[in-house]
RNA sequence: CGGGGUGUAGCGCAGUUGGUAGCGCGCUACGUUCGGGACGUAGAGGCCGGGCGUUCGAGUCGCCCCACCCCGACCA
């Protein structure tokens, strides 16, 4: 392992491809675009997955799987969302490959051409709506609620890991409701299952609000968002909820029959999380040793290393460590016993901190003479010794501090990082020398958003829910306004 | 898709006026070490991104590809 990685003052960006490739988590494969999800980067998503998937189960969703392949024509059906993303679709045009007749490898032959071309999915709408139609025929049939654990691809022309890669790790749920209000409660529902993931296990502090037009998805009636801060002062959306309307059950003409006995278009809603949450998690609380992780989502808790110079030394120390790693075992603690003897134990010491492991529990000869063990905390990186016979309670205690303490941190780190300005001069200069959430009024128009992007690369990233009304002035044009929006240079 | 950069051992890099390939890390074996990234000795490992050319001879010079990285535009 390498033994360093650039430090975020030096180059925010490196720091975070540092890190990601150093922690284990991914590697850049050998597809352009696309990556490799190691192991360890893996486990993590498992973690988030399985957590987010009980949330959805709690909440009354079901799991289904739809093709990785979707029709041209389904595509072009609902023409906002074509349009939002035709530059960025990959398209299957043959189903055989055969021998160079040049004797050159292996080509396409041209005579296995698809009569229809198959779109790789960018997201499963149309797939899903053209299947939804066969479902539904009575208000008894709605409403369903599905997600869907799925990749999918979007052609991007510059790619990062986690944040931004052509094939990503997502989740979409798609519901279908016999009454605009019902759809609407389950967007807003969704959105916040989101944002509580975030915070509670993740440990991320997020924004909640809608998207203005311009950031709104392709084919939404509105979108609600999280917004969360890194520590480079750049915003990262980490989940959207949609409110599709009947935008989709008219363009696949999906119609149930009411109570009444009215035949009536479908509303429909869909949302989603991706593997860019690992970029989140990794941006909001790691620094320059390492990864920092929340224990929650840490798929090592706690990292025993035994320290010793002779075999015996070790067979003493195992027997003496095994009943310990049993009994955080038995407080549903995730423990590995670094008994590796090819590395040293400041080697497993830096490795395990680049990891992210939350506590480290060194035991020595030392600790074995005075009953003792030095526990320190990945967060802070402080180190105490305690009685071997507390070390249970201290290590569940300490886990959920460090839970909180690094949420707070990223709340604390929010906090000063948003700014309320009603000087276009003073907003430009905040974006340049500080970075951060800026809260401002807009006149609400798109044409507005769009001369502040030109003009400062700051997007609205959401128009918070709970942003209180207040009259004033759009920065930009003077226009009147009735609340401030969040405004930021974005990932 | 524009601008810049880089392709030589698993990784990071050096390679002079063209003469047949090197360093560090890592890897393997053995020994000594082990409370914050150990050390010694001995090894293994290369179609020098690809093609075409110039030359007695190309990692090195020329042309053409390809790939990746960084910065923009676009996007979750």
């Amino acid at each position: 392992m390498a033994k360093e990685i650039t430090s975020r003052e030096e180059n925010y960006s490196q720091w975070y491809n540092d890190l990601v490739v150093k922690a284990d988590l991914a590697d850049n494969s050998a597809v352009r675009g696309c990556m490799v999800i190691k192991p360890y980067g893996f486990a993590i998503w498992e973690k988030i997955k399985d957590q987010l998937d009980k949330m959805f189960k709690d909440t009354g969703h079901v799991n289904a799987y739809f093709p990785l392949f979707i029709p041209k024509s389904f595509f072009s059906k609902e023409a906002s969302h074509v349009e939002g993303f035709a530059k960025e679709c990959a398209v299957v045009t043959h189903y055989r490959l055969k021998n160079d007749p040049n004797g050159k490898g292996i080509v396409v032959d041209e005579d296995a051409k698809l009569e229809e071309e198959l779109i790789v999915r960018p997201t499963s709408e149309t797939i899903i709506w053209n299947t939804y139609r066969n479902w539904i025929q009575s208000y008894r049939d709605l409403p369903i609620l599905i997600n869907q654990w799925a990749n999918v691809v979007r052609w991007e022309m510059r790619t990062r890991l986690f944040l931004r890669t052509a094939e990503f790790l997502w989740q979409e749920g798609h519901t279908a409701h016999a009454t605009q209000e019902e759809a609407l409660e389950e967007t807003m529902k969704m959105v916040n299952v989101y944002a509580d993931f975030a915070e509670q296990y993740m440990a991320v502090p997020v924004l909640r609000g809608s998207k203005s037009a311009n950031e709104r998805f392709a084919g939404a009636i509105e979108t609600y968002c999280i917004e969360a801060l890194m520590q480079d002062g750049k915003a990262l959306q980490s989940g959207t909820s949609h409110f599709l309307g009947q935008n989709f059950a008219k363009a696949f003409d999906v119609k149930f029959t009411s109570k009444e006995g009215v035949q009536e278009y479908v509303w429909a809603t869909s949302w989603g999380v991706s593997t860019r949450l690992m970029g989140a998690l990794i941006m909001a609380h790691s620094d320059d040793n390492g990864l920092v992780l929340p224990p929650k989502l840490a798929p090592i808790q706690v990292v025993i290393v035994p320290i010793y110079n002779k075999a015996e030394q070790l067979q003493l120390l195992t027997e003496h460590i095994l009943p310990i790693k049993k009994q955080l075992e038995a407080k549903g603690i995730t423990v590995k016993f670094d008994d590796r003897d090819n590395y040293k134990p400041g080697f497993k010491f830096a490795e395990h901190e680049m990891r992210g492991v939350p506590v480290r529990i060194a035991i020595g000869p030392r600790d074995l003479e005075n009953k003792t063990v030095e526990i320190a905390r990945r967060d802070t990186l402080e180190k105490k010794v305690y009685p071997v016979d507390q070390i249970t309670d201290v290590v569940v205690n300490l886990l959920d501090e460090i839970q909180q303490n690094i949420f707070n941190k990223a709340l604390k780190f929010r906090e000063e990082h948003t700014y309320k300005t009603d000087s276009y001069e003073e907003f430009k200069e905040i974006l340049d020398t500080k970075g951060g959430f800026i809260l401002a009024h807009w006149d609400g128009t798109s044409e507005t958003e769009d001369l502040i992007k030109e003009e400062t690369k700051a997007t609205i990233r959401c128009i918070p829910f709970d942003a209180p009304e207040e009259a004033g002035k759009c920065i930009r044009t003077g226009k009147p306004s009735n609340k401030r929006v969040v405004f930021a240079r974005a990932y």
